[in-house]
DNA sequence: GAGTGGTCTAGACCACGCG
DNA sequence: GCGTGGTCTAGACCACTCA
């Protein structure tokens, strides 16, 4: 049969498994292949992409290989398969988790039916990234940024003081009222707006004590004691593209986390 | 051929798929066979289960339904694959990665290499559950429990005061000596003293200031910004096994975490 | 009823660890 | 060289969705 052994990097005619240099199991190329395609935006963010049979057949693989690909994505998050109606690329919108990536939740009932955050806009502005900036966005310093600074409040209380800064060049024309306006979640806008899709993150989490603005502005008194949260965000190829520091205030919620 | 279809209970006399009331995938039906001789002890921490093709036999299923199953138990770290040498049943001790539940991480430079930390033991004693903790470990308010208060240095800095609620009926004979003396992480002390396997936890973490006595245990000032950590760690089946408080300094270390 | 993902099998071969 | 987990295939059937 047609299917390649694992090292064959030359296929004879047909969609080869190419320019994959180096060993790896036949899955992990198709998966590297898949990838590629979710990367170049070829299926868009919400939309199906090919059943199994059909990626099989076009990478000559049998459709348990593409399975095993398709396993991995979706145990990544970077696509959901439903039963029945095919995988499709994941999305910030849409997503019945709403804010995928925000940990914060009431003390009393893990669910947020208050339905979303009111959103405050202080400051949204193109700077120059700091040494400290360029260096978590893998920039140099100097380079363009936009930056942003927000309050998020939840039924009228300001909770989270968010500063954001987003890389120039794939973020041209953010203006203030487009993160003012936009129904849903910030990385849902980021995704129709300037085809930039969130993937993977890090937190570091530091208990801080406030000063007086941010005090001022989440309305607690000097010195209190905030949540300070500086996260990285990556899209595809584990590429940074967003450094957000944001204090919460957690006197009626908690950062909730899953140990395992 | 004798494997059974997904339904069937009933098996005709081999090992049989049984007690599995409702509709399940045979994979899910063999985890949780794989399950129950887990929490039975049948194989003990670190040591190797049974071989895929021996497991299929027992079960009278084909190898790669047993593999789909411990894919899964694989993937919820109750048992670590190794290529070549079979397949072991997860263990807090020996597990490269030690202190597998705590977040907290220098500054700079990932990795502990700074060897373990120093335990004070405050505090080791049987009493009865409050309300709320008797609530978080599933008893009666006022069923025995066990309760340890220890500070953790590194490099001689105090930077983690910890409350500790264990159930009294599991833990019977815990003292202060075993919970300084044990080398390595205090959860393999559990497992290897008391059978107890901590599998899976939950945290709420908060930003709070320091009271008088908290400061004097971790030598920060009063009102001092700390790390308020509350975990609630599970055995198999969900069945809650330790009430942990934890006050971290954040100073010169951060709690990280990783979201996808 | 056609199409999609989900389960299950049986058999082949590969990579690794160890005696 | 044997036994283990890891990969890959081919084909069958099941469960779900939707027209």
């Amino acid at each position: 049969m047609p299917a390649l052994p694992p090292f064959d990097d030359a296929a004879p005619d047909a969609v080869p498994v190419q320019a994959a240099p180096s060993f790896s199991p036949l899955y992990q190329q198709i998966k590297g292949l898949i990838l590629q395609s979710l990367q170049a935006g070829e299926w868009k963010p919400g939309e199906a992409i090919p059943s199994e049979m059909d990626l099989a057949s076009r990478f000559r693989v049998s459709q348990g290989t593409v399975r095993k690909a398709i396993d991995e994505l979706a145990a990544e998050n970077l696509v959901v398969r439903r039963q029945g109606k095919g995988t499709f690329v994941a999305t910030h919108a849409e997503q019945h988790v709403q804010y995928r990536f925000l940990k914060l939740v009431p003390d009393s009932g893990d669910r947020d039916e208050e339905g979303p955050a009111e959103r405050s806009i202080l400051e949204c502005r193109r700077t120059r990234a700091s040494a400290e900036v360029a260096r978590a966005l893998g920039l140099r310093t100097s380079d363009a940024v936009v930056q942003v600074r927000r309050v998020l409040a939840f039924a009228g209380v300001p909770t989270i003081l968010e500063d954001i800064w987003l890389p120039g060049s794939a973020f041209k024309g953010l203006s203030a009222e487009q993160m003012a306006d936009f129904q849903g979640p910030t990385y849902a806008m980021f995704e129709l707006e300037f085809g930039v899709r969130m993937v993977r993150a890090e937190e570091k989490i530091r208990a801080v004590a406030a000063d007086a603005q941010q005090a001022q502005l989440l309305r607690v008194p000097t010195g209190s004691p905030l949540l300070s949260v500086e996260r990285i965000a990556f899209t595809y190829n584990d590429v940074p593209m967003e450094l957000r520091r944001g204090l919460y205030r957690t006197d009626n919620r908690h950062y909730r986390n899953e140990l395992s």
